[in-house]
DNA sequence: GGAACTCGCCAC
DNA sequence: AAACGTGGCGAGTTCC
């Protein structure tokens, strides 16, 4: 009962400040939205005209009778692949019908189809994001909101316009959109986030002393590319690929519940760029002056089943080895809840109802991690309140906050923030019995969101 | 003409 | 035994 209670306090004072953050909003450059819009508009366009140019698309159009031809529309698209020139179908969608995403439509080597996906990114990038932030802004800012009473998890979720999901990983996108996103005059952006949260967390839960070990001092991801790739010494700068398909092909799946099936396409074709069945000499990414394919080869693993097979004994050394004392911990969690048939998180909420394995193992981690976040969000503003910052917190994406600082105040905010985040949570939340660390990006004073750079705060 | 659905894609 | 967790949103489509 009065973990309940302290969870709905939480959720109270989380509200409150995220209606501070939310008042206060982030400056957007509305002049150039409309520019960037119009270029994108008129590049569409030549592309568009150079598609209906094409001969794929005079058979496309022969072939529909009844209604009109829409080219973006999945429907019209799946049935002249699939039914009309009776392709294979590389791929199903969630409910069984023929895909006609991304990496379908690359699959299929059609070049046509490389244009058409080169408009959707445009148009993804106009219609979603540049378009929402022109419709929902008012005088050049931006007030996206924060909800705390969507999510399964307890995590929170931002909508009008969603300040959760900006483009990143994309540079086109992301330099697109993020060039709209600018600090008050004189300002800094400033996004400071949690290290490896989720992952610590967990640990807070399962108290894996191998996990724990790996998070004061190791590197998994180093490790399990040594043992994936059948590296004898790790070479950052060969082997960061490897490291890098490792960690979100193999270990970050493997956390949230994924199979070494999955994991193992993953690794060799997305990122290793292998395809399935026999490998041949030259082919995949390079590392360093050698194909992957040889290098695997050369270790004996000469085709895609045998490497299947590996990441098998992979994931099995991982779970009952590695990681054994987690793998009971998951197993015992799974067994609490089909006996009580509830769990609940450190921070006192309550998960009932139907869930699946992987959804009481992933939820009670997703939600306390996000709490942290929020819980030093609070703090935050209490203080900035106080003592009447004029840098001011004005997002907040999971496990980050998004400030726009002045930067006369960076001395004396950052220390503030630093000991928040890593020091007086864990002092709220003894349960929390890893070390917390902090990383921040800046971004130049008056530059865009597109600008930010790492920056050393410790 | 709007509600509810699917598909696809962006983030953590 | 089962098989990657959470969201928002735009466009197209279907249903009432």
């Amino acid at each position: 009962m009065k973990h309940k209670r302290e969870a709905y306090q939480l959720l109270h004072d989380g509200v409150l400040a995220l209606a501070r953050v939310e008042q206060q909003g982030l400056r957007i450059d509305v002049g150039y939205i409309k520019e960037q819009k119009r270029k994108i508009t008129k590049q569409i366009t030549e592309l568009e005209e150079g598609f209906y140019d094409s001969d794929f698309f005079k058979e496309w159009k022969d072939s529909v009778q009844k209604k009109k031809i829409n080219i973006y529309s999945p429907t019209q698209l799946s049935y002249f692949l699939y039914r009309v020139k009776k392709l294979e179908s590389p791929k199903k969608t969630a409910s069984g019908g023929d895909s006609t995403d991304e990496e379908t439509l690359k699959r299929l080597n059609i070049p046509e189809l490389d244009i058409l996906l080169k408009i959707k990114k445009l148009k993804k990038i106009k219609d979603t994001y540049l378009a929402s932030f022109e419709r929902e802004q008012t005088d050049g800012y931006l007030h996206p909101f924060y909800n705390l009473h969507i999510a399964r998890t307890y995590r929170s979720s931002s909508d009008r316009p969603n300040f959760q999901n900006i483009p990143i990983r994309d540079e086109e996108a992301m330099l697109y959109v993020r060039q709209a996103i600018y600090p008050r005059p004189g300002h800094q952006l400033w996004e400071i986030d949690y290290s490896q949260l989720e992952v610590r967390i967990s640990a807070c839960y399962n108290k894996d002393p191998q996990l724990i070990h790996d998070i004061l001092e190791g590197d998994m991801h180093r490790d399990m590319a040594m043992e994936i790739f059948k590296l004898k010494k790790y070479d950052p700068k060969l082997h960061k690929t490897l490291r890098a398909a490792t960690k979100n092909g193999f270990v970050f799946p493997q956390f949230y519940g994924d199979y070494y099936k999955n994991c193992a396409e993953n690794m060799a074709c997305t990122w290793g760029e292998l395809p399935k069945g026999r490998w041949k000499s030259g082919q995949g990414i390079q590392v360093g002056n050698v194909c992957l394919s040889d290098h695997m080869i050369e270790n004996d693993i000469k085709s895609y089943m045998i490497f299947e097979k590996h990441v098998q004994e992979i994931e099995r050394m991982f779970w009952q080895e590695r990681y054994r004392t987690y793998s009971n911990w998951k197993e015992s969690w799974w067994k609490k809840y089909q006996r009580r048939g509830y769990v609940t998180t450190k921070t006192g909420f309550v998960f009932q109802g139907v869930m699946s394995r992987n959804d009481v193992i992933n939820y009670p981690v997703q939600g306390a991690a996000f709490h942290c976040l929020l819980w030093s969000l609070i703090e935050i503003m209490k203080v900035q309140l106080r003592e009447r910052w004029d840098t001011k917190i004005v997002g907040q994406i999971h496990d980050s906050i998004i400030i726009d600082m002045n930067p006369k105040e960076v001395d004396h905010v950052i220390p503030i923030i630093k000991c928040i985040m890593c020091n007086d949570v864990r002092q709220h939340w003894p349960w929390i019995i890893v070390p917390l660390e902090i990383e921040a990006d800046v971004c130049p004073v008056d530059g865009s969101w597109a600008e930010k750079k790492p920056f050393n705060i410790n």
